[in-house]
RNA sequence: GGGGUAGUAGCUCAUCUGGUAGAGCAUUUGGUUCGCAAUCAAAAGGUAGUGGGUUCGAGUCCCAUCUACUCCA
């Protein structure tokens, strides 16, 4: 079976028990604050666990996405050493919201591996929960009876918190589960060693394929479990090992999700796959580390230096060490990979497809930004090594090489041991401690419980139709976050829009008694809109009227529905190939990046600027659908993003021929928006824009200032006709007569040094008073000293009402024993000044003009 | 979100603890002729990211801010 006909049977099975099969979510995650990427198939449905959200269906099933590489689950370091870690795989699964529970799952389960996949019984084992006696737990009774009756008793083995409580977090719902291992050993060594002994013991032939967890508690911040009211069943199965299985291969990476990739390497490298074990790794490194940054470009994750596009760019570049240190690679590689993966799983994955050359081109200048760091960190090294004396590489040079330039500390060591040093880990440890201890305190956030106030209320927002509401608190909860505290506040229904989509959260306040309450900012967490407030209201069960701040609010919806029209604007100047790829708005601007391989042209940008404005001048009306059929939608042609989730029903926003799935605020009709305006296009990454652009008040600000500017202007070139060539001819005047200033300047110091000079004819030493500035004495004694090695000039000042000094001294004069910077101290008093400098050369300032002649003569006595 | 490093001529970078802002390449002009990065001579090129502060004196020290790179969360 070819892993397509696999996953399809997967999906069919459990469509065929009533599941509604759901498209996979996207890998990177927006709304969550405590994850980055999509870690488990639970994910798109944890708002429903959490009660958040209703369910949409009983029971569903699906394919999903999934990357594993930071946070808990983090299997980075591992992908590529063994035969089945990745950083990105598939995750099949199939869900229960509180309809079945443990017997139909276990049975499912069971008929899907031995009687679709027909895998041998003899092969599996299952384990169950055995209880745990710090939580309190006793052994799941009920999934052991339920396995009973598919399995022999033998092969069902008791399994610790460990490996048999799933918790998706400290806090939140968890419940036991029961894990479906296989033993995929050749029958030789199932004689001497029985499965069951290698069960979960790390056996890359005995492996977990699939885990089905029961959940029936919520963790609580005291660390506490209290049982579910509705109890769902989440159940995740490895793609990738069970195609292992079912082609007979013994690694994941033999199979055909992996080898078309990891071919194209080998003979790009010059290699021949499962030859030489370093070099296997480094294939399988590259292989997986393509498909997981290629998926999350799709996604709409770049690489960058923040948060999710960081973790991105490790993975990249882990990639490409791999590729460089191992399989001989010093040019980009890892982006003519890219049509190799298209070719096969593009079909699958249209989003893929459809990126396919922006996913090639961001790889492409991640890789050269990357050799360009290897060289930086390179040359730091060699220059190091050369001044190095002993036989040990310092650990806080290396630390210094990896944290500030971005060296790998595996190629430091790599290069160290070539020149025949070893690297001080220990110290490279303590930096890297230090640093990650630093980081953790100021992440720091810890939230209390939830207080619920009316429990089982599922939150509405009333947002769309109004500004004000009538609401009570459902629940809330206080957060600290390293040195501010706060409360979250959740309503029974409330017309506070919380950031999501790029677009800003409101701010308003929530009023009882005529006392009010700021909110100073709204987010969606989880599908929930919390409402941040710095002090809790008094009466907390009273009922409350809440305001949207309603200016605010409408220069947010101006800013969001012109991004619709410029987005419609853009594809119609550029093409169909610009794709949203980011946006941000709020109520000063709005933010757009999109997929374009070159800079806008001024004529482009200003094409698009008319046909916004054109499209506001018609005052086309919103025509919003609250919840169209995602299919009907579709046939309208509204544009949906990659990388945003959809359920079946969408909301679209419509003005005129710009028809957009989105969630946002947006004004009741293009001619609100008065006038747009954009202020800025430039580059974020390699084919990817970014504009930005304005509208209403801001924009007429922003015409305002221009034409004051321009007004002032043409005042100072009053009857002008022309600006520019007014202004052209005053910088060319402007400039020959600054050549004209500098030749004076010029000449007139070379009369001061020539002055100067023929009195030294006379006698070598020179004592006088020159006002003058002191700077461009200074250049002229400064090339006369040169050819009066037996000079010492002594030059006084005022100039502003303030006196210096300036002592010049020659070699031999310094040889001799006068010292310009102990003089210039003892001159300084007479002046109330101090001074310094070097043997040859001081000068000071002072307070007192008058002491300057005083000074003088003491300077002469001095020099003698 | 928290650290680190850097920002100096068109480009690549020097300027040791504050004390005359410099080199190579590129450019322009002139010479030479050895045909593919030829060579010699000369010139031009700078508000040292920006804004404050300390100092007789700041590219250098302090504070703020912007930008780029990088590590951690």
């Amino acid at each position: 079976m070819t892993s397509n006909e696999i996953r399809k049977a997967f999906l069919d099975f459990f469509e065929s028990k009533e599941h509604h099969v759901v498209p996979s979510a996207p890998m990177v995650i927006k709304n969550d604050p405590t994850l980055m990427f999509t870690n488990a198939g639970m994910n798109q449905f944890k708002d429903i666990f959490l009660g958040n959200q209703q369910r949409q269906w009983p029971r569903a099933t699906d394919s999903q996405k999934c990357l594993r590489v930071s946070g808990k689950h983090n299997d980075l370091e591992e992908v590529g050493h063994d035969t089945y870690h990745h950083t990105m795989f598939e995750m099949l699964g199939n869900w229960s919201f509180g309809d079945y529970f443990k017997k139909e799952a276990i049975a499912y389960g069971w008929e899907f591996l031995t009687e679709v996949m027909k895998i041998d019984k003899d092969w599996l084992y299952v384990t169950v929960f055995g209880g745990d006696e710090k939580e309190g737990l006793e052994m799941d009774m009920e999934a052991y009876n339920f396995w009973k009756e598919h399995i022999s008793e033998d092969r069902i083995l008791k399994g610790s918190k460990k490996d048999n409580f799933w918790e998706m977090g400290d806090q939140g719902p968890c419940g036991p589960c029961s894990e479906i291992h296989v033993d995929i050993r050749p029958a030789e060594e199932k004689a001497k060693v029985p499965g069951k002994e290698l069960v979960n013991k790390d056996n890359p032939q005995v492996i977990e394929i699939w885990n089905l967890v029961f959940m029936q508690f919520n963790r609580k911040a005291d660390g506490s479990l209290e049982p579910l009211k509705a109890k769902h069943i989440d159940t995740g199965m490895g793609f990738e090992r069970l195609c292992m299985v079912m082609q007979g291969k013994r690694s994941n990476y033999d199979t055909d999700v992996f080898q078309p990739l990891i071919q194209e390497l080998a003979r790009k490298a010059g290699k021949v796959y499962g030859q030489n074990e370093q070099d296997d790794i480094a294939m399988r490194v590259c292989a997986d580390h393509l498909r997981a940054v290629s998926f999350s470009i799709a996604d709409g994750q770049l690489p960058s230096n923040v948060k999710a596009g960081y973790v991105i760019r490790r993975i990249l570049r882990r990639a490409v060490r791999y590729g460089y240190t191992f399989l001989g690679f010093t040019e980009p590689f890892m982006n003519t990979l890219v049509p190799t993966l298209v070719g096969q799983m593009g079909h699958q994955f249209p989003e893929l497809q459809k990126q396919q050359e922006l996913i090639q081109r961001i790889i492409l200048e991640e890789e050269q930004a990357f050799l360009r760091t290897l060289a930086g960190g390179i040359k730091r090294f060699e220059e190091y090594a050369s001044k190095c004396s002993g036989k040990v590489v310092d650990g806080a040079f290396a630390f210094e090489l990896f944290d500030t330039y971005g060296f790998p500390i595996d190629l430091t060591q790599l290069m160290a041991s070539e020149k025949g040093l070893t690297v001080d880990m220990e110290g490279f440890n303590r930096g890297l401690a230090e640093q990650k201890e630093r980081s953790r305190g100021a992440a720091k956030v810890e939230s209390d419980d939830w207080v619920e106030l009316l429990p089982g209320v599922e939150e509405e927002f009333v947002g769309y139709d109004t500004l004000e509401a009538d609401v009570r608190i459902a629940r809330y909860r206080k957060v600290k976050a390293k040195d501010r505290e706060f409360y979250q506040l959740v309503f029974d229904r409330t017309p506070f829009y919380g950031e999501s989509g790029g677009q800003t959260g409101d701010t308003g306040s929530v009023c009882c008694n005529n006392v009010a309450t700021k909110i100073t900012n709204t987010k969606k967490e989880n599908g929930l809109i919390v409402h941040i407030v710095d002090t809790l209201p008094e009466d907390l069960t009273a009922t409350f009227h809440a305001e949207v701040d309603a200016r605010r609010r409408m220069a947010i919806g101006c800013n969001h529905s012109a991004t619709h029209l410029m987005h419609y604007a853009l594809r119609q100047v550029l093409g169909e190939h610009v794709e949203q790829k980011g946006s941000s708005v709020d109520a000063e601007r709005l933010r757009f990046d999109f997929s374009h391989f070159a800079k806008m042209s001024q004529e482009e940008i200003r094409d698009v600027e008319h046909r916004v404005n054109e499209m506001i001048r018609q005052c086309l009306p919103l025509e919003e659908h609250r919840a169209m059929p995602i299919a009907e939608a579709q046939k309208l042609g509204a544009m949906a993003l990659f990388g945003e989730k959809y359920g079946d029903h969408v909301r679209v926003v419509k003005y005129g021929p710009s028809i957009e799935f989105c969630g946002g605020t947006h004004v009741q009709n293009t001619g609100m928006i008065g006038s747009f305006r954009i202020v800025s296009e430039g580059a974020v990454a390699a084919g990817m824009r970014r504009i930005e652009a304005i509208t209403a008040q801001a924009a007429t600000d922003y015409a305002d200032r221009q034409q004051e500017q321009l007004a002032a202007l043409t005042d100072m070139f009053k009857g002008t006709k022309d600006l520019a060539t007014s202004i052209a001819k005053l910088q060319e005047e402007n400039a020959s007569l600054k050549a004209a200033v500098e030749q004076m300047q010029k000449e007139k110091a070379a009369g001061m040094a020539r002055a100067i000079a023929d009195k030294l004819q006379a006698c070598p030493t020179l004592v006088e008073r020159m006002d003058s500035d002191v700077t461009a004495l200074k250049d002229a004694l400064m090339a006369l000293r040169a050819e009066r090695p037996d000079m010492a000039v002594v030059l006084g000042s005022v100039t502003a009402g303030k006196p210096a000094l300036l002592i010049v001294l020659g070699e031999n004069r310094v040889a001799a024993g006068l010292n310009a910077g102990q003089m210039v101290r003892t001159l300084g008093k007479e002046i109330q000044g101090g001074g310094g400098g070097q043997p040859h050369f001081a000068t000071a300032g002072g307070k007192n003009p008058d002491g300057l002649d005083k000074a003088l003569s003491v300077a002469k006595e001095l020099v003698g």
